[in-house]
DNA sequence: TTCCATACTCACCAGATGGAGAGTGTGGAT
DNA sequence: ATCCACACTCTCCATCTGGTGAGTATGGAA
């Protein structure tokens, strides 16, 4: 078969998967989107995060931070004082995930109306 | 321009959410990039899907490439044949998002290793 | 008559996900 | 002495996710 085939290695793969299940969770390209917005600030607190990011849970937060520094996307910052404070901080590598991702966000944005009438027509069809 | 508010409306910000989450799921990515491969073949039968996306069981491709019906992503062609045939294939709609996620595919594949070495280095450091 | 292929659908169930809410530590303000 | 701010951390628990394996429909082949 011509261009053989696209699969790299099953380990290669493997790790392909596994950055992109990171990336593709419920939170992650919200926490990224928040802390990359191109008029946004660059050094946001973690309460702040938890304002503007809506509807996510302290918890969830903490881990989706921790996700994203163990893999070199963001950098916590903690200030010796007291009450504590941290900022966090996308990395270039995370700035350059967050331009990958804009493109994604993109397309939701400008086709979001014609998925909606997709599925607007395909739950009539059969109900 | 500031951009003022990326904010458009909670509305807006909520079906945004809801075609992100549809497609950052764990399947979704994956069975659009097999539908969607440059070199690879358009129209997809289910038992092709099912080998291709190793690891994705019966009841997971059903769903996801129903979602995906629904959402005006992929076409589902039956043939009134014994045994059934059915074909997939992305629409247009499909394709532009197939484009779109490209770079975030290839944002993974271009730094799965440093995002490895973060990893390692994260893990090392707290052991 | 029995088997087979294909594309499902369904019931069952373990394990993962994630929200709520309470607890923690520290030092300055009241 | 008490309270508060902030950034967590922990436990409990309901819900969701998704795998397994069985069942279904059909007509042709053996």
């Amino acid at each position: 078969m011509e261009s053989v085939d696209r699969k790299p290695s099953a380990e290669t793969e493997a790790l392909v998967r596994e950055v992109l299940e990171r990336v593709a969770d419920k939170w992650t390209l919200l926490v990224i989107e928040e802390l990359g917005g191109e008029a946004g600030p660059r050094d946001v607190r973690f309460t702040r995060l938890l304002e503007r990011v809506g509807g996510i849970s302290q918890k969830m937060l903490t881990k989706t931070l921790r996700q994203l520094e163990r893999d070199g996307l963001v950098t916590r910052k903690v200030f010796p004082v007291v009450p504590p404070r941290v900022e966090y901080r996308l990395t270039p590598l995370g700035e350059s995930l967050g331009a990958a991702v804009c493109g994604v966000w993109e397309w939701v944005e400008r086709h979001k109306d014609e998925v909606r009438r997709h599925r607007g027509t395909y739950d009539a069809a059969r109900s």
